[in-house]
Order: C-alpha cells, then sequence, then structure tokens
DNA sequence: CTCGGTTTGTTCTCGCGTTCACAAACTCCT
DNA sequence: AGGAGTTTGTGAACGCGAGAACAAACCGAG
C-alpha cells in the first residue's frame, strides 16, 4: 500500500465519510466474492461466509462494511445482491468508466483482451502505439492508433483513466501527456516510478517486483530447513 | 554499535534479522532505482538522491536499509554497486530461481516473454497449459507442454515458485496442483481467492481491482469538484 | 590535529489498521 | 409474548509502519 492519497485533502461536500485506504482496497475484493456468491445462488450471506470467500477475517470485513453503512440484518446477515449493488456504487462501478491503454505489446494486447474489464465497468475506449506499424492492426476488436490521437480521444471520451503498458523508457513522456491530455489516474504496468502531480493517482503494478518478494520469503525459507 | 548484548550472539551468521514486510515490499523497488542509477554512471548516492529515484521518502530508506546492516557511510552515501549486491543478495536475487507458468494465454504469453524475468533472476524452465490445442506452439522460445508434466518438471528443476495465469474456474485447481508437487511460492493473476496451506506463499496480481481503486478515487475527485 | 560541513543510523512519537470482545438487534420457536 | 440462539456493528486495546529529529561518524581543508 505505498500509494500516498492521504496527503492530498480531498474536501468534500458533505456526508463524505472518508473510507480508508486498506478499506477501499479490499472492497472490489468483496465485490467479487459477492457476485460468485449471487451466481452459485446464495441470495443471504453472513460475514463469516462472505469473509471465507473473500479470504479475509470476518471482523476485518464487518468493520470495512460499516464504513458504507448498515447495511446488514443483525441475526441474519447481508442480502447478496443488495449488498453488492451497494459497494459497486460506493467504488464507482455502477457507471462505465471509459479507459485507454496506451502500449500495445504482449501486456497490452493481454489487457485489451482481458475481459474483466468490460464487466466491471470499464470500457477500453482506445489503443495507442507509437510504433506506426502497429496502427494496422486490430485488437480485440479495437484499431490500434497513432499516440498522437491521445489528446482527442480524451476529450471526445471524457477519460480519467489511462493505462500505461510500454517499455520503461516511455512511460514517464506517456504520463506527461496523459497527465498534460487532462487524465488524472494512471494505473502504470512499466517497471518505472513515475513523476505526476499531487492531484493525480498513480498505481503500479510491477510483475517482477511481487516475483522478487515471493523469492525473498523462498529463501528464508530454505534457510530455516 | 549499542547495547552490550551477552546473550544473543546465537543467531545465524548472515540477515537472520526478520525485515518487515513493508520493507521487503520496497527492496525491489531501490534494487532497480540502484541498477539505474549504476546505468547513469553514479558511483556513489546519498540516501537522497536514492529516495528520489525510489519515490519514497529518505528517512523511510535510511530505515529501510538499516534492517539489512550498515553498508552506508556517514557523510559521503551509499556505494551504487555495493549496495545493489546487498539488498539483491537479501532479497535472494543473486541466485537464479526456476520458474513455471501454468496458463498460456494472452497473459501467459506476455509473462513468458517479459525479458524483466530474466534479466532479474528468474527463468522460466516450463509453460504448461491443458489446452491440447496449444502443445504445438512454441512461446518465447519455449515449448509449452501438457498441464500433466507439472509433477516432472517441478522435480527436475527443483521449482519452488509457480505463476497462475488461468482463467479463475482452473485457478484452484492448478494451485492445488502445484502444492501438492511441492511448489511453495505461488503468484497469482487469476481473479480468484486462492486456498493453500500456511507454508505457502500467495501473491495475487488483479488487473480489475487497481483499477477499481482508481474508480473509487476518480469518483471522488468528480464529486468534489 | 582540529574544526566545520555532510550524511548515516537510530530513537521517539504519532497515526493507522487489525483484532478482540461484546452490546444491540433481529428471527424463530414455544 | 418471551426467551433462546444468531449475527451485526462498534468501542477499545494493541501492534506496526511513517516520519521527524538528532547524535554519531566520516571527509576535507587549513
Amino acid at each position: 500500500m505505498e500509494t500516498r492519497h492521504a496527503v492530498t485533502a480531498r474536501t468534500s461536500p458533505e456526508s463524505a465519510r472518508d473510507i480508508p485506504e486498506a478499506t477501499v482496497a479490499r472492497l472490489p475484493i468483496y465485490l467479487r466474492a459477492l457476485t460468485t456468491l449471487s451466481e452459485q445462488g446464495t441470495s443471504t450471506c453472513s460475514s463469516e461466509e462472505l469473509a471465507a470467500a473473500a479470504g479475509v477475517n470476518s471482523a476485518k470485513l464487518r468493520k470495512d462494511l460499516s464504513y458504507l453503512g448498515s447495511y446488514g440484518t443483525r441475526g441474519v446477515g447481508y442480502d447478496t445482491d443488495y449488498l453488492r449493488y451497494q459497494i459497486a456504487r460506493e467504488i464507482g462501478v455502477t457507471q462505465d468508466w471509459p479507459v485507454v491503454i496506451v502500449g500495445i505489446g504482449n501486456l497490452g494486447q493481454a489487457l485489451a483482451n482481458y475481459s474483466g474489464f468490460r464487466s466491471r465497468g470499464f470500457r477500453v475506449v482506445a489503443l495507442l502505439d507509437a510504433d506506426p506499424a502497429r496502427h494496422e492492426e486490430v485488437v480485440a476488436g479495437i484499431d490500434v492508433r497513432p499516440f498522437d490521437h491521445l489528446e482527442q480521444i480524451v476529450r471526445d471520451h471524457a477519460v480519467a483513466i489511462g493505462v500505461i503498458a510500454t517499455p520503461a523508457l516511455a512511460a514517464q513522456d506517456v504520463a506527461d501527456r496523459m497527465v498534460a491530455c487532462g487524465i488524472t489516474s494512471i494505473l502504470n504496468f512499466a517497471p518505472t516510478v513515475l513523476n505526476v502531480p499531487d492531484q493525480v493517482d498513480v498505481r503500479k503494478v510491477d510483475l517482477s517486483i511481487e516475483l522478487q518478494i515471493l523469492a525473498y520469503h523462498e529463501q528464508r525459507k530454505a534457510a530455516s530447513a
């Protein structure tokens, strides 16, 4: 949880209970667990059940949900679909978020094809790449377009979220251009530290860092054996 | 250095201090920043410089490094290459870790092709997929093999780390088989909660969860504007 | 050798997040 | 209606991590 959202004092009009960052990070997990339960025909679930499905402690789950309001019934539990809707609304995925993906290498293609986006409130409105050789291609039913089109696309579709799947060297440039176009949230897959203004949120997904963390623990296991 | 303890000289010769999880998660970032600095010809760097390159607070950086030992020189800073080696050794990436990737869809292919693995101490020794139609393919110079070969491959290459890039429905089965074969660290890209024994480490990378977290903050921004 | 300037390593404090434990609230059965 | 059995929501305790601040240690000049 290295995101530093807490610093930017985002004054909210009213009733803006500010939900702890750690809780926000878990809400999508609960959302997914609820969807699974619902598909299995479970119309009501207890905090124990839901916590088990989400892989967390039930006390933590209840405290997390308490930040949203009182959507449960004591002695009974939670209505699966009702709670699911409330969480989705709180996260903001009841509406559709247009997303731009920049960098159509292997990872960018994987992202473009990932069906989990569309089904969860995100719509890929454009794929951009700097390499002219790729502008002929169609990936996941979407034309790959020149990076220069970014500004127009952001304006036309009111894009607020950008995904960077370029090599590390290009990432900072892409981020700068995104910020200049008015994008305020960036999901960065490039293995580099991005420098952006405070009001822009950046989340980083780094494959090799995750593996290195596993390697550390693996080494400890081997050493103690 | 500090309290003259007569008792605690019992710990194992090197790296027995347990490093906080939050610090472990940042060590790979420092490692990458040091590599970048080194490539730029910087032979010595202060905690300020390194912290800036890694995108963290300098006090936090110094505290993190202090868990590893005293590898800096007061009044001077850190020797870039020396510190880099020490961190790499602590993480365990001075040795090579064999890795198996299961599920050769778009994401699996992207992972197989990701050069950042090999350059950081990881070697993909096998690509596995349950679909027989894929067993003809060669991805990133590696034959795609049947999932049944898992046990033999794990034994032959002493694999400890497995990567799951399958659909959500298959993930738990794959994890079970991995655990049964002796794999003790799993990197899971499937959008599902894995159930594994305590001694097995699991790290989860979930693309749509990251986007949902961004969406939440984006919604807050829009509401307060 | 000494002194001023610099940077590390560490101590201390504070705030956040996790977990426990329990009162409040609901259902169902008699 | 009342009591037994559940389950939620939350107050309180606790541990961990972040950041500020500072003493210790090092370099170089004179």
